[in-house]
DNA sequence: TAATCGGCTTGATCTGTATCAAGGACGCGG
DNA sequence: CCGCGTCCTTGATACAGATCAAGCCGATTA
């Protein structure tokens, strides 16, 4: 995240141009996104959007890590989605936001004018066609975190989050690689639908198990990790984890 | 249900003409469709696909109800979608299906082969654009459904379940209608994340409390709709539900 | 009219996770 | 270096919902 990124930042040179909506677009459709595209920053912890809130904008999350997440009326709060670099917010037809977008790093945005954008979907197929896509890869994702909330253990669960983890910045030939845990304990709960202090019992056996390392509280080692994967519940991979 | 479905039927009177994901097709796109689709009925209690198998038809469900689901190993099984007429089974890219798909009534599909299907989805504008307007609904209902399963209570759960149906099937002015439960209670329980015998047990004081009121197991009048909203725990009406 | 079977209800008990509570570790501003 | 706040850990206890178990209801078949 040194990287910074200022209006005239080029399209070619984003880090997110080969995934994220204009993925597919050629260099004419790149041409009108630039001219329309506008960057903004927010800081850790800042809320981006409210539900509820008037959809003035779509944008694509460029670097950073956002959460989308719903509150009920007595604060209990349940995350139904991280959001990565590449990652879109925001959709075509619905004036307003359905979840809470919150920065859980510091995060920048690149925007596009509702309106506008709208009608550039209509109009370039490359760019409703990786919607689709996209929409689509979200979907299931959705669909195996329904799987954790609402038949996996507790343990279960934060096996299966770390492994998303893992698995996520794994280079192969790579063995006891350090880790880093993106949210607070805290934030966890909110995403595997636990509280905090299940979320901190369970990190502390599975460290006495031997089955993980801390080297402080954010990072973490595997130190078994055919244990985890047994942990996580998930069959013999038939799984696709995100 | 009682129209019957064959393979002479016309695009234009079909009942999901205007949901499906031909929805947005134009007269010449929709006589290529017809030209490509068959139709197939399954009785309730089959499986349509298991997860893993070859996707070799894309279909739209056309009648009838059927579930999305996951079991793991053990037996423990949750489903993540309800698929009601015009939704759609597969998905344009992937050669395999990530979840369990059951006919839960009978059910019947209008299908068209993979690869000439996904050709289509390429060529035709008006098809992805309202793929992509399905997904994100389903995503948003997905989500909907995480916040359900990650932190409402059994009461919650049961509340928010029957207010989806009576609003899926409320007709304005007609206080006291029947409804129809479409899943049995094992198959409810599956679809909150609960066992069917604390589905038996709200249902049943729910009854004692004068909220609904059965006719047999399988139809209920809404006795208090008030009182239901109140315990879906969904707030004050910002909510949309699915 | 009985026998059977799937779906459902209800009771007794158990248990995983929440809740309540206290204190520890670390970073930051003064 | 102190004080303060945030994040985290750990313990004691409570409770919602799971699990185990028995029997009921209504439909179907014999």
């Amino acid at each position: 995240m040194t990287f910074v990124f200022n209006e005239r930042d080029k399209c070619e040179t984003c880090p997110i141009r080969h995934r994220a909506v204009c993925a597919r677009c050629d260099d004419d459709e790149l041409a009108v996104l630039e001219g329309m595209k506008t960057y903004q920053t927010f800081e850790a912890g800042q809320p981006i959007i409210w539900r509820g809130d008037d959809l003035t904008h779509f944008s694509s999350l460029v670097t950073g890590i956002a959460s989308l997440s719903r509150t009920l009326e007595d604060g209990r709060t349940q995350m139904v989605g991280l959001l990565l670099p590449s990652d879109f917010i925001g959709r075509p037809g619905r004036e307003t936001v359905d979840f809470d977008v919150t920065a859980v790093t510091e995060v920048t945005l690149c925007r596009f004018q509702r309106r506008p954008f709208e009608d550039l979907v209509e109009r370039v197929p490359h760019i409703s066609q990786r919607m689709m896509e996209m929409a689509l890869d979200e979907l299931n994702a959705a669909r195996e975190w329904m799987v954790l909330l609402g038949r996996k253990t507790a343990r279960e669960k934060i096996a299966t989050f770390l492994e998303m983890i893992v698995r996520r910045d794994m280079v192969p030939e790579r063995g006891l690689q350090e880790h880093k845990l993106p949210l607070t304990r805290e934030e966890i709960a909110n995403f595997l639908g636990l509280t905090l202090e299940t979320i901190s019992r369970q990190l502390s056996a599975m460290k006495q198990e031997g089955v993980i390392e801390f080297i402080d509280r954010r990072h973490f080692r595997i130190k078994d990790l055919n244990a985890l994967h047994l942990a996580s519940g998930d069959d013999a991979d038939g799984g696709v984890i995100i």
